[in-house]
DNA sequence: CCATTATCGTTGCATTTGCAACAAATATCA
DNA sequence: TGATATTTGTTGCAAATGCAACGATAATGG
């Protein structure tokens, strides 16, 4: 079994398993899906954003981005207003009561999150990070050459 | 922003372009989907499996195996059959029907893939690696723990 | 200015997915 | 043994998802 086939698996693994279990905070308790939580994280960061600056910092398409902040306005977590620098656009804020939920989850998600990456050695969690962000590095390097 | 929660978030980022860059290859070109290649990848491997040894190895569930299996079935990819020991499980077999086509993808997957790692640089490589498997092996000992 | 082209978010529709319920098979243990 | 509990794979149904098409808006180039 050579690396190179071998490692898309392994990656996969990790990343579902280490995804499933931070998702089941905010899953299991608060019924928000992983796209919802991402951009209530990101709003509760940026406080405003608009679609552009949104799909910059994430991998979701536009329509999940359009569906995921609709269900967050149906909760009244988010806003979503026409831009007016382009109609197209939409201006997305995070809502007092968006802000609230979010600062009751993520000292939560925070735990869990330090409970796994507490678990393994310092050198391997250094080794983790310092290689999932080169990763994506390449992999938007990538994406530019070929647009 | 402290890297509890957004290391998870950084994570889900790398994973996602990783895993589309990488599933294009075998979605677009085959039809197959992800949980239709795995299973396909871990039974060119093993030639049989049933379906304990099988979840030991995937992050997924038996409702997953049980459809990815059912269409890899339909496809004439594999065979699935009641085993012997214990008639609840399955055995899964890859036919040779099965084997062509995964000989076929598995040289596209390997040129994807050392395409985005070979563009890494050799030290990120090595260090992404060892923390993802120092990852997976975190998460099993806490799911260990859990059950 | 106008006509064409491109970009954006949304929606319809078919497929996929997740969860709970279920039937079949096995394990447990008195 | 026999009754109960557990484990396994499958299926029904509701929700989520992906893709293509669409209408609205903006950019382009004469």
């Amino acid at each position: 079994m050579e690396l190179e086939s071998f490692f898309p698996y392994r990656m996969a693994i990790a990343a579902e398993g280490f995804s499933r279990n931070i998702s089941s905070v905010y899953g299991q308790t608060y019924g928000l899906s992983r796209e919802e939580w991402r951009l209530l994280y990101l709003l509760a960061n940026a406080g405003k954003l608009d679609s552009q600056e949104l799909s910059r910092r994430t991998t979701l398409d536009k329509v999940q981005v359009s569906r995921a902040s609709q269900r967050l306005e149906d909760k009244k977590l988010i806003t979503r207003a026409i831009s007016k620098k382009d109609r197209r656009l939409r201006d997305f804020r995070i809502t007092k009561a968006g802000s609230a939920l979010f600062d009751e989850i993520k000292p939560k998600i925070d735990a869990q999150a330090a409970k796994i990456l507490n678990s393994m050695p310092d050198e391997d969690r250094a080794a983790l990070s310092q290689g999932i962000e080169s990763l994506i590095r390449s992999l938007q390097i990538l994406d530019k050459s070929k647009a």
